[in-house]
DNA sequence: TGTACATCAGTGAACGCGCGTTCACTGATGTAC
DNA sequence: TGTACATCAGTGAACGCGCGTTCACTGATGTAC
């Protein structure tokens, strides 16, 4: 090869990462070949050394996507254990810089209206993502709970839906009001008594 | 004029009741004139002679998607009153069915991931509809409830969240799973502490 | 009442633009000898 | 080590198609006389 070994897959790899935030920020049919080139700093004409097709960015794209958010989890995981782990992951799940960062933020909840457009082969990720955040949330929850999947699942449907109904009024007291009353119930519903008052995102 | 006096009101209603179906099954992006006109039975060059754009016509189908959903709440609550209501709302709203017909379904359901694809137009329609859904579910609940008005916001974002999620889903099964989870958790939460088993339209 | 004219919803061909895709070419690097 | 050749990521012009929009035209109906 002409180009430092691994160039190529550098390349790519950048290629994907700029996708991913284009799909975030504007759906699947927001990515626009010439204008991806572009933003990576080549030409239109190069794409295709590294995709078959646009539609097979999109499900490649989407996929990292899913994976790059599995990991993180993980290391969320790690770090730390109990209510502590889920008042944090609730809050800054709920907080307005989630809201407003798409392009860094929970694929599901990007993808959610957007799923009928997206290609065939990017929708079995979707469906493990949904799977790999309730198995984590029942996961956080007090071991006391009854039926900690089936808790999940709801707990899981409020928190998409609160980011997703946020993202899509255009109204900033509205929408700060919807993130703000979920994240509260959220916070009663998964047992944690005493939600934080405000800045979501350093809990001490 | 040479039509029918009012022959071409009707044809405008019924391109516009023909763009608000593909709007909420396809997306705002998956609407096209020509497809449109032909739906109706007239050529595409006629459009015009009713919208002045696509982006026209995307912003009055927006506005009449949520008019009707008003006028469709208003008539529910004229029906039944207090618990039955609110059963027969939370699950008629996490059925099967209302998951698959998406093109009479909810509108804040249909556009909650897509509203970035919407004309400018249209953006207020939806913020009256998401205020409008949590106003109403405020007043179905107990009156005994201290604040209606945060616990409809919480129960809202998980209504809709749910039915988006069963949506995006590939797995029939996980998608079940999502509806009746939210649906029982929604009924309780509400203050409906029977939870009606299976079928959830004819809750006698 | 009957006739001539005006109106305008709807027709269908054509335009222009964006965008996904193709393709002949380039030129820097890796490999063979 | 040095030279000739092969490879292939990336270039940039061009193609083709879909789609929103325009426009000259039609012909059935309403209106004026």
């Amino acid at each position: 090869m002409r180009y430092s070994s691994d160039q190529k897959l550098q390349t790519r790899n950048r290629v994907l990462k700029a996708a991913a935030a284009q799909i975030r920020t504007h759906g699947p049919q927001g990515v626009g070949v010439a204008a991806l080139m572009q933003e990576v700093g080549l030409t239109h004409g190069g794409f295709y050394a590294h995709f078959a097709s646009k539609d097979a960015l999109i499900a490649a794209a989407v996929k990292t996507m899913f994976e790059d958010a599995a990991t993180q989890r993980h290391r969320a995981i790690d770090d730390r254990s109990g209510p502590a782990a889920l008042g944090a992951f609730i809050d800054s799940y709920l907080s307005p810089d989630h809201r407003d960062r798409p392009d860094r933020g929970c694929p599901v909840a990007c993808l959610l209206g957007q799923s009928a457009q997206l290609p065939a082969l990017a929708r079995p990720a979707f469906d493990t993502g949904v799977r790999g955040m309730v198995r984590l949330m029942a996961s956080y929850l007090p071991e006391t709970t009854p039926d900690p999947m089936a808790l999940a699942s709801s707990l899981i449907a409020e928190l998409a839906g609160a980011l997703a109904l946020s993202r899509a009024v255009e109204d900033e007291a509205l929408s700060l009001r919807l993130l703000e009353q979920s994240r509260l119930a959220l916070r009663a519903r998964a047992g944690l008594t005493i939600p934080k008052p405000e800045s979501p995102y350093h809990d001490h």
